[in-house]
DNA sequence: AGCCTGACTCGGA
DNA sequence: CTCCGAGCCAGGC
């Protein structure tokens, strides 16, 4: 379990700067199919920093409801400023800023 | 052990 | 587009 948790944080440590991905896609890139609620669960209680955890979205590409509670506008900022776009309705268009596994190794 | 909850997703109506 | 139900699984009580 510890060890999927660090393989999550990996795999979202991939996420290249100006893409986004969601929690299904990290947990399969995790080797972990079908476990999307783990993933949040392992955010939820992530404190190592170094993981972009905002470049995680849910499958609507829209920012997930517990985090907006205290950091919508601050993550959507920082999305933003990387370049990622939101839509008028105040989602991501993944078709153009969805992390692509083959942009940075083995395809999916 | 059982029951409930939750940063999720997907297919069907 | 929305609503439902079902799968999944760690944690807290």
């Amino acid at each position: 379990v510890k060890d999927a948790y660090a393989r999550i944080y990996a795999a979202i440590r991939r996420i290249p700067k100006g893409k986004v991905a969601t929690y299904g896609q990290i947990a399969r890139v995790a080797g972990l199919p079908r476990r999307a609620r783990l993933v949040g669960y392992a955010l939820s209680i992530l404190e190592d920093k170094s993981v972009p955890w905002q470049r995680v979205v849910n499958a609507s590409g829209e920012i997930s409801m517990r985090a907006l509670s205290f950091t919508m506008p601050e993550q959507r900022a920082i999305l933003e400023d990387e370049g990622i776009v939101f839509s008028a309705s105040g989602r991501i268009p993944l078709k153009r800023f969805q992390w692509r596994v083959s942009d940075s190794g083995r395809p999916e």
